[in-house]
DNA sequence: GTAGGTGCAAAAGATTTGCTCTGGC
DNA sequence: GCCAGAGCAAATCTTTTGCACCTAC
C-alpha cells in the first residue's frame, strides 16, 4: 500500500460525479505532488479487477469510472450539459434478466444509457 | 459519389453483423483495391451523420457500425463468443420513455446491451 | 476546369508497457 | 535488503487530419 494508491482510492471515494483517469489524476496531483498518470491508469485498473471500479463509457471517447455502490442503479446524460443522472428500474431489471433467459443466456452485466434533453419547465425558472 | 463511395456502402449493406472501420475496410479491399482507411473512416463518419449508420461500442475499444434498420433494437453480446444478438423489447421501451419523463427528460437516444453467456442446454448438443 | 474526394503518412488522444529506480515492510 | 510499485518516456491502438494529387461531373 503506497502513499499514491492510497491518494488514488481516496479521490475515487470522495467522487460522486464519474471521472475519467485524466480527472482522477488531476484531484489526486492535488493531493499528492508525487504521482503519475500511468500509474492512476495502473491502479483504476486493478480496482476494476477487483471489482470495486465499474468502467463506463458515455460515448465522449474516454473511459469513465465510480465506484461500485451497493445499489444498482443505470445512467441518463443529459446531451446538452453533459451532466450524468443516476436512475433505479427495477421493472427494467427483470425485463433485462427476462430477455436473457429467452435468448437462452444467462445475464452476466449490462449497460444502459439513456441520452435526452430537459424538458423546459416554465414555472421552475 | 466515387467508386470508393460505392463499394464502401455496398458492403454496409451486404453485412448483417456489427463490423467495425477496419473490417469495412478489409471487406471493401477485396472488392476495389483502390481505397484507404482514411477513407473508410471519412465515409463511414459521413454516413453517421446523414443517420444512414447506427455507431455502437460493444467494449472492446473500436466503434462497430450497422445500418439502422426500419425497426429499433437493442443488442445481447455473448461475452464468450463475441457474437452479436439482436433483441427488440417494447416493454422496456416504454420504460425507458417512463423513467426519462419522470427526471424530467425526453429522450434523445438510448444505449442498451446486455453482456450475457450461453445456458448450456444438453438436448441440443 | 474545378471542387470535392482520395491516398499516404503523420498527428492526435487514450491507454499500456518496458525499464530503471525507489520506498514500504 | 527485496520486491512490488512508481515514474518517465516510448509504444500501441484507433481515429483524424494536412497536403498533394486525382477524378467525376
Amino acid at each position: 500500500m503506497t502513499s499514491q494508491r492510497r491518494v488514488i482510492v481516496q479521490v475515487l471515494a470522495d467522487s460522486d460525479d464519474h471521472p475519467a483517469a485524466e480527472d482522477v489524476y488531476r484531484r489526486a496531483s492535488r493531493i499528492e505532488g508525487r504521482i503519475s498518470l500511468a500509474t492512476v491508469y495502473r491502479t483504476i485498473r486493478l480496482l476494476e479487477e477487483a471489482g470495486i471500479l465499474e468502467k463506463h463509457d458515455f460515448g465522449d471517447g474516454r473511459a469513465r469510472y465510480e465506484e461500485i455502490k451497493r445499489t444498482h442503479h443505470d445512467h441518463l446524460i443529459d446531451v446538452d450539459t453533459g451532466e450524468v443522472i443516476e436512475f433505479v428500474n427495477e421493472e427494467i431489471e427483470s425485463l433485462q434478466e427476462a430477455v436473457a433467459r429467452e435468448l437462452g443466456y444467462r445475464l452476466t452485466g449490462h449497460r444502459h444509457e439513456l441520452y435526452g434533453t430537459r424538458i423546459h419547465k416554465p414555472e421552475q425558472d
